[in-house]
DNA sequence: CTGAAAGCGCTTACAG
DNA sequence: CTGAAAGCGCTTACAG
């Protein structure tokens, strides 16, 4: 069914039709209901293909995550479909896994015209790969802050968050901070543990472990404890980069019979709902994620309005919530 | 960039150009080289909307989730990406919210030819609103069985696993079995539910309470569960239709201070790895997820290498995963 | 082994 | 207010 077709139907021609399929134009009442008619007895729907071929607009945005299991990157998505959709773009999100095979392939509808822009959140490592592909299209790297790049960004300040928690442990009197974290690859994984780092050295704190996780689940954030408590000495204290590997390290320290926050104190990252649910409840530091989101779309919307504007960087405040594991 | 240019470049037809692409015909290795020279030169990406607009295929996939956020839908969509890769196809996600203006604009991908099929997960009494917009295309709809349809769909007997949970808490003495059911508009909500009073009335037991949580979150199994409390008398047992509303009921009980499962034991519903995340650890229905998502792809597969075929219904198997919690 | 040409289904100046 | 025609960037018989 085509737009040849209802225009036969309609006893016009396809300009006619095309021009109340979009609303513009003006076109007689008469014909007009005429196309209407032939469009709902025909149940046509147009081709989207040859629409966006021929505007080279799409309408749509693709996201790209690393993991859309992790609470985090789901309230991230949250806030960029809440602004998208206020916006009238649609999105697509394309599970990455991290991997960079897949990355490319998503980026084919990036670079194949099939979507407008993009939004990635995938390791800032990983990116210099990505980049060529994706050329001067627009783009806003998420959650993953890069002061180098070229690209627009938009985080928030992980080493001071990641000093903030540190300092909250020995304020608590912690002796032996350990830390959980992830992949390298990641920005993010780089910045926290330098303020991890940099908060104990500059309390002179020379106890320093850290254990990472495979990737961000409980099940290995359990692991990672496990790990951490093999050593000669136990920690009295555990900084976990992500909510849910703070609350697989919870469990495997019950398992333990290690009470927290007595014998070990937890602080985890994100500030998702999962914190609310463990036991105890998680301390952690909260990132702002919908606004994240939202503000990602704003920069990508901007670059696509106007390609050629600058890549802007966002920085955006994280706070502490205080519960009952440390 | 078009393969217009790239003939242009190389110094042949876009024909030949076209051949080298996708890696068919004959191209003389001279001439192919050529190309290759002028595509990476130019750093030339095919536009696949041109593309798929003419060969009417898109080896895409839509997959359209009402709730990315929930571990069940994101273990189904694991299952669903990996047996989509294995097939050459990548999938595209929707996040639907369960909100039907919203299905219709991602369904346009579908009416609109940008996938060769989809995937939903969304409300049954949702579906015939869309069924417009699908037509006759390639689709089959996952976790949600409907035993009238003419669509594909996979899930597990709901009512079955239900009537065990009950029979479950039943047999360690429970008396007061209130159920935490979500959005009747889902077919296994209904189904649950059913297995639930039938259950409880095969054992004469009349006390039957029941709150609707408003989504899958924990922070509505916390509100669902204090409903209940709200009665005369107190349950001492409840089951939750997931793992996320058990999570939050568990976290509800704890802080009315009442002890699972000795004044109140849990059961829930999913088998994600929430359940082991909260203290107590959950006892569970497990549904096969990822399986689910990987025969979700097969049947649809079948149908579009043979868009003739009749409809089919899967159902697989559940298994009770028996922790703390009861 | 290669190229000219038709055509996928749209939109959009342009002329009337 | 309307239609004929060009063109978006590909692929694919077809002829050579």
């Amino acid at each position: 069914m085509s737009i040849q077709k209802i225009a036969q139907l309609a006893g016009v021609s396809v300009a006619t039709v095309s021009r109340v399929l979009n609303n513009q134009g003006t076109v007689k009442e008469k014909n007009r209901e005429r196309v209407l008619a032939a469009i709902k007895a025909s149940n046509y729907q147009p081709n989207l293909l040859a629409r966006q071929l021929r505007t080279a607009r799409s309408g749509m945005l693709l996201v790209m995550v690393s993991n859309i299991a992790n609470p985090f990157c789901a309230d991230v998505v949250k806030g960029i479909e809440a602004e998208a959709e206020q916006n009238g773009y649609r999105i697509l999100l394309c599970n990455s896994g991290s991997d960079i095979t897949r990355s490319q392939s998503s980026l084919q509808l990036l670079s194949g015209k099939m979507v407008d822009g993009i939004i990635t959140m995938d390791a800032l490592t990983t990116l210099p790969e990505l980049s060529g592909m994706i050329g001067d299209a627009p783009w806003v790297q998420c959650a993953e802050y890069d002061e180098h790049s070229a690209v627009s960004t938009v985080g928030i300040h992980d080493r001071e968050a990641s000093i903030f928690a540190i300092q909250q442990l020995l304020a608590r009197g912690c002796q032996r901070i350990a830390m959980i974290n992830h992949d390298l690859n990641y920005k993010y994984a780089q910045l926290r543990e330098q303020g991890y780092r940099e908060a104990l050295n500059a309390a002179g704190n020379g106890w320093q472990r850290i254990a990472y996780a495979r990737d961000l689940s409980a099940e290995a954030g359990s692991e990672a404890l496990n790990q951490l408590l093999d050593g000669d000495a136990l920690p009295d204290a555990v900084f976990a980069v992500s909510d849910s590997l703070a609350a697989g390290a919870l469990r495997a320290l019950s398992s333990k019979g290690l009470r927290v926050p007595e014998a070990v104190a937890v602080i985890g990252f994100d500030g998702t709902e999962l914190g609310e649910i463990t036991s105890p409840q998680l301390s952690t530091i909260a990132q702002p994620s919908r606004a994240i989101g939202q503000q990602a779309v704003k920069l990508l919307l901007q670059k696509i309005a106007d390609p050629g504007s600058a890549a802007e960087k966002i920085i955006l405040d994280w706070h502490y919530i205080a519960r009952a594991s440390c």
